[in-house]
DNA sequence: GATTATTCTAGAAAATTATTCTAATGCTGC
DNA sequence: GCAGCATTAGAATAATTTTCTAGAATAATC
């Protein structure tokens, strides 16, 4: 295992890259229009202009492809949200920042958040857990170092981190994939605005309950 | 195209099924332990004791299968809902049925779950979207019902429908893949109740803001 | 209840696709 | 120039999917 020679190789999306960056750039592509499964080896090959022994040399199989192209694509998107991210450091702030880049950027990038999104759960992807897990921690920590005080300010509810941030994400990629499906019915912008404001309702102690009490209200 | 002859064909998970059936049983195994991708038709074969000419003849293809199944899983999914969601007719009762059903019954088939889940966008089963859309659309339209007349009254916000749905669909999804990842921190049905409660405040109008404004207010 | 039609089962043969393997090419530092 | 290593190539091989022909089972018709 000796993977560390030539250069940091963080692909880009300009000019004549290297054999690894092409077919990257080529497999995105073909998974984007026909699905991963039904995406060959050669017409991989093909339309990247790489022999079969590069794609090996640089891939392993056909299923590291897939996993190199899902870490590649999960590198850009975090270097771009915690972009944003890191000018915040109130909830509120945090929310906004969140839901306003993420959409932003899955709709700059459709076909990189359709498989980011798709296969986040892809065997392929699976199998480099341990890996993405770590960069998940470091991408919800300071996060959660802004969240939980506001929990003992009061101004958050007292949820359990996973409900928490299940209720911050899961929305907005609830929204994205219906987006995604042509079935959105107002513009990005729009629909950013009502989902940082709902959700900050769902997660933010509200004006009449304050600091004592927290559950109860039925209708 | 003659496909009317049999029967029905609404698979049961007992005793000894016909071929058809067995060969979905031991394909959803076979997924949910190895991925679809790195299934092949022979260990289908071999685990559902079905011939290769058999499978062929009921599915087409390999991802006939994945469609079959996803479709066939999705019906039983959906019937279990329904059977809850029609006892209600509020949007609060709607919200906590939802939830807890479908938190329920995604813990009580954990396989079946993950894989409706995790495949919604697999290509083989985008290609039965019509069917699926079609299915979508019955099953959303009793939600509305209850729902359009709630924003008119004042109780919920006015918010874009497919915005309104993300809202309370994405938060139960987002935590149980968590909770498949093994990194839920409560219990389900505490989860549930947590999420129900803040989904609530998300989509309703609160006491405060009452019939009037629907805006303002920033943290 | 024989016969006809149709669905279903079977598995070998053919076609497609993934992977391995050996050799050649280029690049880097000496 | 050349030793060492990464990279490129593509033919050969292995694995997998799909087709195809034929026989068994089941329903339909008389």
């Amino acid at each position: 295992m000796a993977r560390s020679a030539r250069k940091p190789t963080i692909p880009d999306h300009t000019a004549k890259a290297g054999a690894r960056e092409r077919a990257l750039i080529a497999a995105l592509a073909l998974f984007d229009s026909q699905g991963v499964e039904s995406t060959t080896i050669e017409q991989v090959r093909d339309a990247a202009a790489v022999s079969i022994g590069s794609l090996y040399h640089h891939f392993g199989s056909r299923e590291g492809l897939v996993t190199a192209l899902y870490e590649d694509l999960l590198e850009r998107y975090r270097m771009a949200l915690m972009a944003d991210l890191s000018r915040h450091d109130t909830p509120r702030g945090f929310l906004d920042a969140f839901v306003k880049t993420h959409i932003a950027w899955s709709i700059r990038h459709p076909d990189a958040a359709r498989f980011l999104a798709e296969h986040r759960y892809h065997r392929a992807v699976t199998v480099a857990e341990a890996k993405l897990q770590r960069g998940t921690a470091d991408f919800l920590r300071p996060l959660m170092l802004v969240f939980r005080p506001a929990v003992e300010a009061g101004i958050l509810k007292p949820l359990a981190p996973d409900v928490l941030i299940s209720l911050v994400v899961g929305p907005v990629q609830a929204w994205l994939r219906s987006h995604r499906a042509g079935k959105a019915s107002i513009r990005p912008d729009l629909a950013a605005k009502q989902l940082t404001d709902a959700i900050w309702d769902a997660i933010a102690v509200s004006a009449t309950t304050s600091t004592t009490a927290r559950k109860t209200r039925k209708t």
